[in-house]
DNA sequence: GTTCTTGACGAAATCGATTTCTTGGACTTC
DNA sequence: GAAGTCCAAGAAATCGATTTCGTCAAGAAC
């Protein structure tokens, strides 16, 4: 490993001297022209980890998620990386698996990495980023919002998204439209049902509301089976509101094997598959726009990271319907 | 912020003490007793920098792959990652949206940030580990090896999958069995088309074999045009082999555009997409072991980091060809 | 009773870059 | 020409953990 040291001797002067040039401070043209001779032809690359040791801040920022093989948040990766790497900072990613030890883990290593900060799509409800607000390393909260914490967060009009999902079937001619939504626990969840609740008693009264309703786990499997329930009610629906992409791919399965399908039966989606195209397919998809919030995330904490201290702030990205 | 120091005045023995409770060398149980408490009053968690300056070594891998929002690559990612988590070590996902250049930075901040080693699917034949090797970091190659380097790579069969994947198409009836493959740059394009291009061969002669042959860019947008060039020949093929998975939705597009579909055009694809089963709309799968993929190169990388010094390896997989 | 072993533990060096703090010399200024 | 001002650049401290080396005391061996 060849260090400031060698170079240093290499460029006869001082490892002062050498940092001066590396760090654009002043110094003779002279020096700096030996100095940088003798860091090319060593191929010197200046140890980071002693650079962070020293000066206790590291250009890396954290985006911990639950499920890197869900396209919804590979996007919002390539959201945040995008805004990040412009303003100079690496980003890394670290899944949990929707597991809370393990977000509470990488919250640790990126306390203990000396991480610049941190963006965070909660697993659920109870995540924990005292220690993060603690020690006050910036932190936001994307895609779902943080009820115990003081943190920014940028978030979608879940409700609105739901509502207007939900009002579009009926106004295409559906008249029971059912609801499949994520986990009670989670915040987007309950919004998105909410939306559809609000249009679907408006609709069709309050009465059987609750049948038409299924909670899932906002994952393939969840969803086939949640259709599949639904499928088999006495007066079972003729639309369905599907709260994110994973599920609606696996209620297209259920639909696929009880011989239906969009267009004929009403499918509204939070989320698209990219490459699947729910879009092509005769569905209705709410875009949640995953790489914008994901760059609205990037900015917040940057400005935070800047050192901008006022009170918590969230955003709130609209969704917008396609088709 | 809390250090070592900390700890050892609360506890009132010395850093060198808690440095051993830490970890786990001998220290008397009265002590060993004082530092745990002082340690969990104060919510110490050691410095990683400080650590990795010492120690030299830094218990994170990093994973170079050419583009996040490919369902292949996050699932690759989640094989290395259950591997690396396992063995302890973190992992870093650096996306270089198949920018050499990018590639190359990334490659620069591993060296720098002292990672202990790194898993590259590279951009393209030119990647330069060069460094890496000079610096004796362990490094894998995954999906595509290097041409001009000695290191490890896993691979799968690519030849024999293309080979089957076009055998299994003549052996449905198909009599025009087109090939839409990679950037003529790229390994795993050459091979797969090149097993094709055997079967082709046997069954319909060399004659015009070419006209036949497709070199897109494994990109949806690619394979949507080359599925369109093709099916605008005077004598269109009523089959093809698709190299990867995204230019399989393109062509998927270009299909249906024509009234077409699997299964009555034959398609045969390398890898399939995840939450919108091609296997499920009847379409072959040359299934490509995404996720063994990466754990084979985590194997591999953690045996290099852990000091094996022997000649480079390549682990070839087996690809599987599903329904 | 003296020497040797053993074990616990602290002082200090170390990793590599940055950041004071100094120093020494050139150049002004009166 | 003496005093003051500047500026380049080196010496040394610093970040926080680990590790080497040395010390001290208790117990063992003869």
């Amino acid at each position: 490993m060849v260090t400031i040291y060698d170079v240093a001797a290499r460029a006869g002067v001082s490892a002062t001297t050498v940092s001066r040039v590396l760090n654009g401070a002043k110094v003779s043209p002279e020096s700096e022209r030996l100095v940088r001779a003798a860091a090319a032809e060593l191929a010197f690359t200046p140890n980071r980890t002693a650079r962070r040791l020293r000066g206790q801040h590291s250009a890396v920022i954290g985006l911990i998620i639950p499920d890197i093989e869900n396209p919804f948040f590979t996007a919002l990766a390539r959201g945040v990386e995008n805004r990040a790497r412009a303003a100079g900072y690496s980003v890394v990613l670290c899944n949990t698996d929707e597991d809370p030890e393990r977000e509470a883990t990488y919250i640790d290593i990126a306390l203990a990495e000396h991480m610049a900060g941190v963006i965070l799509a909660p697993a659920d409800d109870a995540s924990d980023v005292s220690r993060l607000v603690a020690q006050r390393r910036p932190v936001v909260a994307v895609d779902r919002s943080l009820a115990h914490a003081e943190v920014d967060a940028v978030t979608v009009d879940n409700r609105a998204g739901g509502h207007s999902a939900a009002e579009s079937l009926f106004a295409a001619g559906f008249t029971r439209v059912a609801c499949i939504t994520g986990p009670s626990s989670v915040e987007t969840a309950q919004l998105r049902m909410a939306g559809w609740r609000q249009a679907a008693a408006r609709h069709t009264g309050d009465g059987h509301l609750e049948d038409l309703l299924r909670y899932a786990d906002y994952r393939v499997d969840g969803g086939r089976q949640a259709m599949a329930e639904l499928l088999a009610l006495p007066e079972p629906p003729d639309a369905a509101v599907v709260a994110n992409n994973l599920m609606a791919a696996g209620a297209l399965d259920a639909l696929h094997d009880a011989g239906l399908a969009p267009p004929g039966f009403g499918l509204a989606v939070f989320g698209d598959l990219p490459f699947a195209s729910f879009g092509r397919r005769g569905i209705r998809v709410v875009d949640v726009p995953a790489r914008e919030l994901g760059e609205a995330a990037a900015t917040l904490l940057l400005e935070r990271i800047g050192g901008d201290a006022g009170p918590a702030k969230t955003v709130v990205l609209r969704t917008r319907e396609q088709r």
